[in-house]
DNA sequence: ATAAATCTGGATATGTGATGTCCAGGATTC
DNA sequence: GAATCCTGGACATCACATATCCAGATTTAT
């Protein structure tokens, strides 16, 4: 078992996220958000259906169509997305299944994982789109409004 | 690119560890605590070598060999065993590289992430073999006893 | 109405890395 | 010298993230 804690998806899923809060309004079509960061539009899309999925992300179809950010980015966690992409997947289990009788207690070692696991977690639900928005702006005033120029 | 994770294996040595420092000085091996877990024994033999590059395990050949743990429990840190095992692999490296010129500044994204990286590794450094031990007793006193009599 | 743009969701291919196996060599004990 | 056990590399296998494709549905624009 191969406890994943986050895949590539995730860090695209973020970026998308951001483009989505900087563009606003205005719908940004699954293609245009990857030609911005040079991903496979095919794949990208997946992400993006994902967040649907999980409220985060709103799409309209047609043309002049694409996807909104769907809730106020102050409202959106790491975790969230996280959450949206990789799944709610149950933390560490440990897989040890001794014949020494029923575990009437967990494993010792599956405690110690779990709690290092909410420590993840709990630093991921602390910060929100609306947190990388500020340090992005700190750094680079202009982005925000360079993304946006770009994708709508 | 999957940024963090935890395989099998260090489940595996953690228990393995455990059961060596119950074993106290006298050596297991390898096949003997394979067989106690039930697993297969050319894989674990792997992890085994790994602790044993890491300092953290010592063995010796020949009959009535095998491994010992090379240090004091509570001086072991399941951090330690992580990185023995699976690496002590860079944390999460947002792949994203932009034509919008040089980057001077870390990707925020990145940033959250490695806090995020950084919280679950202090967890899993503030705990001890020595802990998991006294988290077993707690549970059940007779198991280092059981467990050392098993493979000794 | 018709055409164009866009999303939806499933089926499927690809590739990487964890998992698992095997073997030839060396060290140690008896 | 024989048996036990570790070492380290090479190799096979398998799960899953990554990536692609396509037939349908939905909306906008003319």
């Amino acid at each position: 078992m191969v406890v994943v804690k986050m895949t590539e998806g995730v860090e695209w899923a973020l970026h998308c996220c951001l483009d989505l809060a900087w563009a606003g309004d205005t719908p940004v079509p699954a293609a245009r958000l990857a030609a911005h960061h040079g991903l496979p539009p095919a794949y990208l899309t997946k992400q993006l259906q994902a967040l649907g999925r999980a409220g985060i992300v709103r799409s309209t179809p047609g043309p002049r169509g694409g996807y909104l950010l769907d809730r106020p980015p102050h409202t959106v966690t790491l975790m969230d997305v996280v959450a949206a992409v990789d799944g709610t997947d149950p933390a560490f289990r440990c897989t040890e299944i001794r014949a020494d009788g029923p575990h009437t207690t967990r494993c010792a070692i599956d405690t110690a994982m779990a709690r290092a696991d909410l420590a993840w977690r709990r630093e991921l639900a602390a910060r929100t789109l609306a947190d990388l928005d500020a340090d992005v702006r700190r750094a680079d005033p202009d982005a925000p409004a360079t993304t946006r120029a770009r994708l709508t």
